[in-house]
DNA sequence: ACTATTTCCTGGATGC
DNA sequence: TGCATCCAGGAAATAG
């Protein structure tokens, strides 16, 4: 399940494989779930744009794109496009309606914002590549390979948006200093996990890393956050900052079928300490680790060492 | 304004 | 062995 370590990973193995590359023509498939835009907008604003970026904000994956090609001295403003058989075709652009007023040299700027949910994949390959299963999305790059979109479970999504830019939630939890990150929770009754996981507050901490946060922390996740002490605020940001930092630096955490933009698994599932260790012993001292569920999500925790 | 719960999805694991 | 059931969980929708 992709949190902000493994989104940062995939975004910069992505970052070094498909910068500067120009999409060609975009193939979407019949399933609605993963399309957050409507597919005619998705494909319009797709093709013909180079990716001059990416990057992760939360759990996203936003490709930075400069609409219009770079060959398409538009005369009109307007870039040709009879795209044919089996893509999406472009109709009207609604996107990038504001940057497109006259045909000045500055390209348009757009973004393609992919969450990736719970299992969702982006491969780049070789057209020739057996297209897997459940493949909602197929992009064909200039570089004569494809960006596809694969998601079984259909939790993940796509969608653009224009010169205006994608708009995420919550704030970046390695750049938010401590004080701010204390001020997101204040006066909020609900369990530290929850808190955590909420994407309002802050974004890209999902399930694993809430509980490994907590843990090193030494706090429940049931502890309302209202109750939480000075002390255990300082704790929990550095432990969050650590946790991610690691977790970064080792690929992410390869449970169920996570892997990165090459198809290689991260390592830091080898290093959590209580998630998916219920019932084995606490690292630190042995108690059994204890698994409950708060907001229909699994948390675990060692009754001993965290309050 | 918050908080809690339900819903969407499929593959893999488990149970009988 | 086969079939049914359960479980995983991010975020939007719904309810309180």
């Amino acid at each position: 399940m992709p949190e902000l370590p493994e989104v940062e990973t995939i975004a910069r193995g992505l970052a070094r494989s498909v910068t500067g590359d120009v999409i060609e023509s975009v193939w979407l498939g019949k399933k609605k779930e993963p399309l957050k835009s409507t597919a005619t907008e998705i494909a319009s604003v797709l093709e013909q744009s180079r990716i001059t970026e990416v990057r992760r904000m939360g759990k996203h994956i936003v490709f930075d794109l400069d609409r219009g090609t770079p060959m398409a001295h538009s005369s009109n403003g307007r870039t040709s496009k009879t795209r044919g058989k089996g893509s999406v075709s472009s109709v009207a652009l609604r996107a990038d309606r504001s940057a497109a007023g006259g045909s000045t040299a500055a390209p348009a700027k757009a973004q393609w914002i992919v969450h990736l949910g719970m299992t969702g994949r982006l491969q780049v390959c070789d057209p020739e590549t057996a297209i897997a299963k459940h493949t909602h999305a197929i992009l064909t790059l200039s570089s004569k390979r494809e960006l596809r979109f694969v998601d079984p479970r259909r939790f993940g999504r796509l969608s653009v948006s224009g010169s205006a830019g994608f708009a995420a939630t919550g704030v970046e939890p390695l750049e938010v200093d401590p004080d701010r990150f204390v001020e997101l929770f204040r006066g909020r009754k609900t369990p530290i996990k929850s808190a955590l996981l909420n994407q309002r507050l802050l974004r890209g901490v999902g399930n694993i890393y809430a509980d490994e946060s907590l843990f090193r922390a030494g706090i429940r996740p049931r502890r309302r956050a209202q109750s939480i002490t000075h002390e255990q605020w300082r704790r929990l940001y550095l432990s969050l900052q650590e946790v991610l930092n690691e977790a970064i630096a080792l690929g992410g955490s390869s449970v169920s079928d996570y892997v990165n933009a090459d198809g290689e698994e991260g390592f830091f599932q080898l290093q959590h300490r209580v998630y998916g260790r219920e019932g084995e012993p606490c690292l630190v001292c042995e108690t059994p680790i204890r698994r409950v569920v708060i907001a229909g999500r699994s948390s675990h925790y060692c009754p001993k060492c965290q309050k």
